[in-house]
DNA sequence: CTGTTAGCGCCTTCAA
DNA sequence: TTGAAGGCGCTAACAG
């Protein structure tokens, strides 16, 4: 350790003044070429560094992201996704020089109050979010109060892609869901089940209508039969064993399944004693072990887009007044990962 | 949001002088009451909040904690744990006005170069260590630059309790699964399995010691057979159910199994069928959601002793003559959930 | 292209 | 108990 050099001991050592090592880092092509190397020699030579705290204090930002880490989802295996997101994250952001900064909060309100804090002590100058709503307190207020943020989601409200406050970033369940159902359906399936989260979740609805799209084109079996073989669940292994018992019951005959996450395909699997295919959501560690297909959301271009978002034209802020001309949502694709399928299930049985 | 206020702001409004303002912030009991209310009155009033950078350059410390984000575990369902530390810790952080700041690395001399980054740009004032091991170049890069840290895991050296360099708090998991196979042996279970990692890992041979105690106290059998009750593997699903097969060719009958992990817990539970009682450790989502018992890691009380040691009397880093009198380590109990057992997989069967 | 000057908002001396 | 200076390390304006 020993006390860190300052831009003025670099000044002194590379014969300049202090304002010219303060170019020579933020704006280089101001400085002449053999001056500029003299004084990069000095910083490599004290092992000098800016005071992150200086500068900020001085620019007035703070070059943080804050973001919530959400409280533990004891049930439900997707936990994982979260943690990737934000390992994504965090290695996209120091690339740009953005830290992130984490905090937990309680509830809605007691978020809002973290919004507040770290806001007004400067601790931070954006926000991520990962589960937003429409009408969504948290948004509101951060809206209100001119604060820079973006959602890794959709509000879901009536016009998503048309609002110009709120800037989000999210995956197309829809799509996904549609990919795997037609994989399916090309490898012979016909009759392919649904296991879904009751109707209402726009995440849930928005990958049903994926199935139900994909079924309608390629399935050659109508709206009525196509009823009997999609059945509701909550999130969570037992519940997906007991939705498949379900399915089977109702439809008869079901070649396949594919399911809104890796809980209710991992319980769906089980119950079918692994005898056919199901294909789950996230691509969770889980999946990879046992060994069946799941969509997996391409968290990196997620976490990129947020970026982009944060950093881009706006800043994350709309600035009132001014056109929309710039993207400020965005939509990526899911990309579904193939596998053999579940060996250990196999074996036990 | 609009300029923030300033202390002379509040000053101003209190009629005060702008140390008055700070006294009232940081040495309450060196104002007169009636002056304190009145700049506290202003200060609420006027939303004041202390500029944070501001205060870390005066005070020349940051009060932010570094933690790096572990690379994704693809296999292994163990990854959220490490999720549920870090929500704890950021949770009692917070607590402390402490903030967690993260970042990632690609390997050990990229996670030391951002020890480097991170300390001398002052971005941060101490770390949080995940695994570590006896002679790990990252503690020793963090001992030898005189960096506060703590690390969650013992370094496994051959003196981890007198090393008075390095502060860790760790879980016990000897005890662990000690009382996990004592539970099972009072269930009326006698010959217990044991299925672990390879030797040569701290944490397992750790946890193994407490299988093997329990055993010898409470069985009634010889070591000769007690070595045909164990079995090695790596961790992953598929790896237990390989080992729960060769477990029951090689002992012969086995009344319950206990297991260093739960992903490991999760392919013999599968292999098994669902017959026996198995026991895992971490209490992952997936025990709880299948159903089978598992020692839980008390992360509260690890991040609470990660914060004290490195809030305490050493401040996490060691002063070269400082007598060893508080402790430097400290060592948590984990606790047995106990579940009913696997109602899914013996559904499927 | 380089140097000088003037703070960013806060806290730590010291004097009153 | 309160007030008046000074400076933490940096960068944005200017002036040379």
């Amino acid at each position: 350790m020993g006390a860190q050099p300052t831009i003025s001991d670099v000044a002194d050592a590379a014969g300049v003044s202090r304002q010219t090592v303060s170019n020579v880092l933020n704006a280089p092509d101001v400085v002449r070429p053999e001056t500029r190397e003299r004084v990069q020699h000095a910083i490599t030579h004290l092992g000098y560094r800016p005071h992150a705290s200086a500068r900020r204090l001085r620019t007035q930002k703070s070059s943080t992201i804050g973001i919530r880490l959400d409280p533990i989802t004891t049930d439900g295996i997707s936990g994982s996704i979260l943690d990737r997101f934000l390992h994504a994250l965090t290695e996209q952001a120091d690339r740009k020089n953005l830290r992130m900064l984490l905090f937990t909060a309680t509830g809605p309100e007691d978020e809002i109050a973290q919004f507040q804090r770290l806001s007004e002590g400067a601790d931070v100058d954006a926000f991520v979010l990962t589960s937003t709503f429409h009408g969504d307190p948290r948004t509101e207020w951060l809206i209100e109060h001119g604060q820079s943020f973006v959602t890794f989601g959709r509000p879901w409200g009536i016009d998503d892609m048309a609002d110009p406050e709120h800037l989000w970033v999210d995956v197309d369940g829809c799509h996904g869901l549609r990919e795997a159902t037609t994989h399916l359906l090309t490898t012979g399936a016909r009759r392919v089940g649904f296991i879904g989260w009751p109707t209402g979740s726009g995440t849930g609805d928005d990958r049903r209508r994926g199935w139900l799209e994909a079924m309608r084109e390629g399935s050659g079996l109508g709206d009525a039969g196509l009823r009997t073989l999609e059945v509701a669940a909550e999130d969570g292994v037992n519940d997906g064993a007991d939705a498949m018992r379900r399915l089977e019951k109702a439809a008869g005959t079901v070649d396949a399944v594919v399911c809104v996450s890796d809980s209710l395909a991992l319980g769906a699997l089980m119950a079918a004693g692994g005898r056919i295919p199901v294909v789950g959501y996230d691509n969770t560690p889980v999946a990879a072990s046992i060994g069946f297909s799941s969509v997996e959301q391409p968290l990196d271009e997620v976490a990129a887009g947020v970026l982009e978002l944060l950093t881009g034209a706006h800043g994350g802020r709309v600035r009132p007044g001014t056109e929309v001309t710039d993207p400020r949502h965005r939509l990526v694709a899911p990309r579904l990962v193939v596998r053999e399928g579940p060996s250990v299930i196999a074996a036990a049985r």
